[in-house]
RNA sequence: GGGGUCGUAGGGUAGCUUGGUCCAUCCUACGGGCUUUGGGAGCCUGGGACCCCGGUUCAAAUCCGGGCGACCCCA
């Protein structure tokens, strides 16, 4: 039984038993990404690649439901526009890689790869802004970035190269600006839940975490099942301090001169390593049906002298289904049925109907889900109610077991004691209070290793480091 | 940033301690053929590997130095 799972097909590691190693595997087994030959850098295979798809259509239609429209800007960027604002430059220039060379010849101006593209975009902002007329201004790109990490890098969780999407927006007021932040991080929440069928926190990230250049940072975090938080989405509400630097000036309704408001928000390939990370178990992949790029797979099972037959049946549902979902017939004749089970299993497909002599015959088919592994045998006039049915109670189950799961591994700590032991043992992430002091904040870091994922809410309380009063709660934990 | 483990075919491994028996073991995957298909089929047959650079030596997968890469733990 055990060496089966060393094959190619299946994952030899069980999830709780050894769970890097159950990721490394699910990502390279299921087909979703590959190791390249620089550090950092990752192949996206066609199955990982089409989960992206999914969450770019998605995304897409949101963005032009806002009146964001898609552009796309160099991927690099002169060190004299890069470096124009002080904070951002801080907070990005240790990881920024440099083209400094073309051909033979030393570049007269250093180029940096694009980090994020916040100073590209904003320069040219400043070119197409004159009047209130021209506001708001949103736009969204989709590209791939570079961040030299220097630490210990993960296929998708962190990568020196990933793909995002990046919202860039200019308004007339603070308001308005504000407002946008809101609703991004609400749409990124509404994605999490609605696509990937993952429960996330949402909230105000401190001035230590917060991206560097910005008034503040908002995010929507999940908690894994290592008790690691993943940032999964943010929001930023940039205030002037872009405009200023790039001078995106506009003459207002009342005939004045002004600075604009500006926001920046982004999710990124990252998503594809939570969905792993939170769904998948044992046998491989779990995917929810709304990011499946197959939601269906029809499996035929055929002897000799009932090939046709079968065959006709299982096209017979396909066409019936194909229409609403994504179906896949796998008539590969190079695999048997029982190898295809599995292959689909480790791929996540959400629903399998498996079709043989026997289904044919009575006009049934046997309907296998992949979140429970269960199976129940359906009647063909039945059929695609159960199958819409099904799909909707996988989205559903899925996501309530990781809302469940957030729940439960949010810890509400006495003292600091607990705080450190909860950290520790890897038994959740902490909720407590801060008294805004940045001290407190690093002392946590220092002795646990968990730092500030979100400011989820006010009160009045004790700061569970020193003690003295507090105001804000905060949600602790270690981070990807 | 610090510490540890490791690198042999597409994947998993044996060999490394004590250099020669290795034009490198086995399983799996892959090509061809026959046959099979209700949970990873079988038989026959074929092709495929010592991370890179340098050193020691008559001789290096094995020893030494450097590099690159992966994984784990800690910060």
């Amino acid at each position: 039984m055990e060496d089966k799972r060393k094959k190619d097909l299946g994952v030899a590691v069980k999830k709780n038993e050894d769970f890097s190693e159950w990721y490394v595997q699910v990502v390279t087994r299921a087909g979703l990404a590959d190791y390249s030959p620089v550090k950092g850098c990752m192949i996206i295979k066609p199955w990982g690649y089409a989960i992206w798809e999914k969450i770019q259509q998605y995304l897409n239609k949101k963005f032009k439901e806002k009146g964001v429209s898609n552009a796309y800007f160099p991927l690099l960027i002169p060190k004299s526009i890069l470096e124009k604002e002080q904070e951002h430059v801080e907070g990005f220039v240790p990881e920024v890689a440099w083209v400094t060379r073309g051909g033979e010849k030393e570049l007269e101006e250093p180029l940096a790869v694009r980090p994020t593209s916040e100073t590209i975009m904003y320069a040219t902002f400043s070119k197409w802004i004159r009047s209130h007329r021209d506001l708001p201004l949103k736009i969204n790109q989709w590209a791939n970035v570079v961040r030299w990490e220097t630490k210990s890098t993960k296929l998708f969780l962190r990568t020196r190269e990933f793909l995002w999407q990046e919202g860039h927006t200019v308004h007339e007021t603070k308001e308005e600006a504000e407002v946008m932040v809101k609703e991004m991080l609400d749409t990124y929440e509404e994605m999490a839940k609605d696509l990937l069928a993952i429960a996330v926190i949402k909230g105000k990230k401190t001035d230590s975490e917060k991206f560097a250049g910005a008034d503040y940072t908002t995010t929507i975090e999940g908690i894994m099942p290592d008790m690691k938080a993943l940032q999964m989405g943010t929001s930023h509400m940039l205030g002037q301090n872009f405009a200023k630097a790039y001078d995106i000036k506009f003459l207002s309704r009342d005939e004045k001169e002004q600075y604009a408001w500006q926001t920046s928000w982004g999710v990124s390939t990252r998503l594809i390593g939570a969905l792993i990370m939170v769904h998948g178990d044992d046998y491989g992949l779990v995917l929810p049906p709304a990011v499946a790029p197959v939601q269906v797979v029809i499996v035929p099972i055929w002897f000799k002298n009932n090939k046709e037959e079968v065959l006709q049946y299982a096209k017979e549902i396909e066409s019936l289904l194909k229409d609403k979902y994504e179906v896949l017939l796998d008539d590969r004749d190079s695999h048997t049925p029982g190898y295809k089970f599995n292959e689909w299993e480790l791929k996540g497909v959400p629903l399998r109907i498996e079709i043989g002599g026997r289904e044919a015959e009575s006009k049934t088919s046997v309907v296998f889900r992949r979140d429970t592994r269960e199976k129940v045998t359906v009647s063909l006039d039945k059929l695609q109610e159960i199958i819409a049915s099904l799909l909707t109670d996988i989205q559903h189950n899925l996501y309530q077991k990781s809302k469940q799961f957030l729940e439960n591994s949010i810890k509400e700590v006495k003292d600091y004691e607990e705080l450190k032991e909860i950290i520790s043992l890897k038994k959740g992430a902490v909720k407590a209070y801060w008294c805004g002091e940045e001290e407190c904040e690093e002392r946590i870091k220092e002795d646990t290793g968990a730092t500030p994922r979100i400011i989820a809410g006010k009160g009045k309380g004790k700061c569970v480091v020193c003690g003295q009063d507090a105001t804000k709660i905060i949600i602790y934990a270690k981070a990807y």
